[in-house]
DNA sequence: CGAAGATACATCGTCAACGATGTATTGAGA
DNA sequence: TCTCAATACATCGTTGACGATGTATCTTCG
């Protein structure tokens, strides 16, 4: 998820460390912060990778940065991440919203579509957080209201995401078509 | 989070590691799966630090089962890490869906309306996942429409979390008078 | 009768994330 | 003038999660 951002911030224009921190901070960190010791090792990972270089510009407001800029290997690997996210890319909403914040790289809009209905496919599975034996309870069926809670907010997101779904796949064909 | 899963799970009653991993499964499985070379070793951090103690069944149906019991002192953890969430199982949906699942062991109504407060003083914090600068970004100010998508999702699960949040605190506040 | 799948647990090596801490500079406010 | 916050990067040790693999038993289905 983080290695994704980078590559999708970085794919727009080089920046150096600091300011890609605050970018993905922005993006996901109100969520799910991103430690300062977390991004300099992935930076390092992607650079060894051959994924991203680094041209050290000396200081210009502090201490000396380091400019990142995208490999061709970088940029490719961008977009397979992006055209063949792995299972949980799709399914775990933080790791989904990452994709999305990056899916318009993407050239082909029908490598686009065939992304969203993936994640369709994995909206319109039967699947609850609470059972009855294998049977998936519905909200109004719980006592708790804490549990209750879940499924109603969960059905309320899944709803607003499948109208969105629809409505994006449509266009998208529409724009593959003319 | 997972911890917090097994935990909350033996609350109710003991259960040995395999039936344990299907109410995991079950519970957040089908958005974030959790590998059983996670789950065992979790249930040995938790014996270790004495949370929990297991007795060895012989083989009922086939290998033999640990069954697993919480301590006192993991019904002590269980209600303290329910009562006084970190930051990250608030901002975190899939950490605060976990809490919510649990928080009707928190017995005192007062105790789970506070939690419920931290997630509404976190929802009403103006965030958004795009700025222009420091102001964040409406959807319809967004030319990129997946990026609008996550916008739009995410704003209804913030109406609908709000709607639940205001009338389950209200509830509870009723409950808390009588 | 044999294979497959569910039950039930465990270990190993690796990698990714974290908190703590360190280093250095510049600009703004007290 | 002094301190604090922001800029900018880095390392270290620990923990947590994962995939791969191993070991058994029991049941079911062909």
């Amino acid at each position: 998820m983080l290695e994704l951002a980078i590559l999708g911030f970085l794919y727009d224009t080089p920046l150096h460390g600091y300011e890609l921190r605050k970018r993905i901070a922005a993006l996901t960190g109100h969520v799910r912060p991103v430690a300062e010791s977390t991004l300099y090792p992935a930076i390092k990972r992607l650079e060894k990778a051959g994924l991203l270089a680094r041209t050290t510009e000396p200081g210009a407001v502090a201490a000396p940065r380091h400019v990142l800029t995208l490999t061709e290997k970088g940029r490719g690997e961008l977009l397979n991440r992006l055209a063949e996210p792995d299972r949980r890319d799709i399914t775990d909403e933080n790791r989904w919203f990452t994709v999305l914040a990056f899916l318009r790289h993407l050239p082909e809009p029908a490598a686009q579509a065939d992304v969203l209905r993936r994640r369709l496919a994995f909206l319109e599975e039967p699947a609850s957080f609470f059972y009855d034996g294998d049977r998936p309870l519905a909200a109004e069926e719980l006592d708790d209201p804490f549990r209750r809670g879940v499924l109603t907010i969960a059905r309320a997101t899944s709803q607003a995401e499948l109208t969105w779904l629809h409505a994006t796949l449509e266009s998208l064909e529409d724009a593959a078509d003319s």
